[in-house]
DNA sequence: TTCCAGGAAATGG
DNA sequence: CCATTTCATGGA
């Protein structure tokens, strides 16, 4: 098994691997100590952090942070896996300092510093997110956890048998019933249907990624269980569509009260409002910046601002 | 008990 | 086209 470590001070922006893991953007990565969200942070760690890990394309991949450094192991290319995994180039700080001056957004960024998107497997991210529905993000971890159980591939690497998301041939598999089992509810056909689509080579959420974003955005919502709220969540935290900026009901209830004028009635007007409110002006970005490019970026902090500490009183207001 | 959760599909106008 | 209803489920 490969390992390193990366110092976090050489990370743009820095890094908080827990608050990135669990904040309710991915649903594919585990905890080795299995107290995933039951809100063991890191200030009862010590100096023995717990180790998180997720299987992609057959390769283990395990990340943990010190208080100085991301510690990696796994098999395969390990590191260059990790850095796209969990963004690393991406420079939270500029992406901020771009962003509009809002004490609402500054309070939410300062709130999260180091919270980073993630780029998970299309695949996973979007069955991850077609269970999503009217669930709370804890629920859709247990979700994701009992399919892996049920459906995933297992790897032994020394004396330890890690389990992976399935592939759409092996949750194609599945039955209805099967899947309501598993506690899926109402969205057990979706998954059963777009585990097929997926595995009969119909269409791949892979597809999107060199997509147009509006076009992204529609090219998703073929799959049964994706409208446009869910291709949102697919396309930014696993397609690399930064821009997106998903209309759950935290945000929603963030538009009504900070930006009522942002709410147009409908989900693609509004949704392009709060784009644009929440983007790079135009006339301020440099090179390489784009308008709206990072809004959901600003979207993550808000919503994980909200989630997290939304009732208690802050600084921001 | 009632309400709610990172909503979508089916139905009705 | 837009508005309303239905769909599971566990926790507060």
């Amino acid at each position: 098994m490969e390992r390193g470590a990366i110092p976090v001070d050489e990370i743009s922006g820095g890094l908080d691997l827990y608050t990135t893991l669990e904040s309710g953007q991915s649903y594919l990565w585990r905890r080795e100590d299995e107290r995933m969200y039951e809100g063991h942070g890191p200030s009862s760690w010590g100096d023995d952090p717990p180790w998180y890990y997720t299987v992609v394309d057959g390769d283990l991949v395990r990340v943990r942070q010190t208080a100085t450094h991301l510690e990696w192991s796994g098999t395969g290319d390990v590191e260059p896996t990790v850095r796209e995994l969990l963004r690393l180039d991406d420079d939270l700080d500029q992406i901020m300092a771009l962003a509009p001056d809002d004490p609402m957004l500054k309070a939410a960024y300062e709130h999260a510093s180091g919270l980073r998107i993630i780029d998970d497997p299309p695949f996973g991210s979007l069955i991850s997110f077609i269970c999503s529905a009217q669930m709370r993000v804890e629920r859709i971890h247990t979700m994701t956890t009992n399919i892996a159980a049920a459906y995933g591939s297992t790897i032994d690497v020394n004396g330890r048998t890690y389990t992976g998301f399935p592939s759409p041939e092996a949750l194609a598999s599945a039955t209805e019933s099967e899947l309501r089992d598993l506690g899926l509810g109402y969205r057990a056909p979706y998954v059963e249907t777009t585990a097929e689509m997926v595995a009969d080579g119909e269409a791949h959420p892979s597809e999107a990624r060199n997509m147009e974003y509006e076009e992204a955005r529609e090219y998703l919502t073929q799959f049964v269980g994706v409208g446009e709220k869910v291709a949102d969540c697919v396309l930014l935290f696993s397609l690399g569509h930064l821009e997106a900026v998903p209309l759950d009901t935290w945000i929603r209830t963030a538009i009504e009260e900070h930006y009522p004028e942002c709410d147009r009635g409908n989900y693609a007007d509004t949704s392009a409002a709060i784009r644009s409110r929440f983007g790079v002006p135009q006339e301020d970005a440099p090179d390489g910046f784009d308008g709206g490019e990072y809004a959901g970026y600003v979207q993550t902090y808000v919503f994980h601002w909200l989630r997290t500490n939304g009732g208690a009183p802050d600084t921001a207001e």
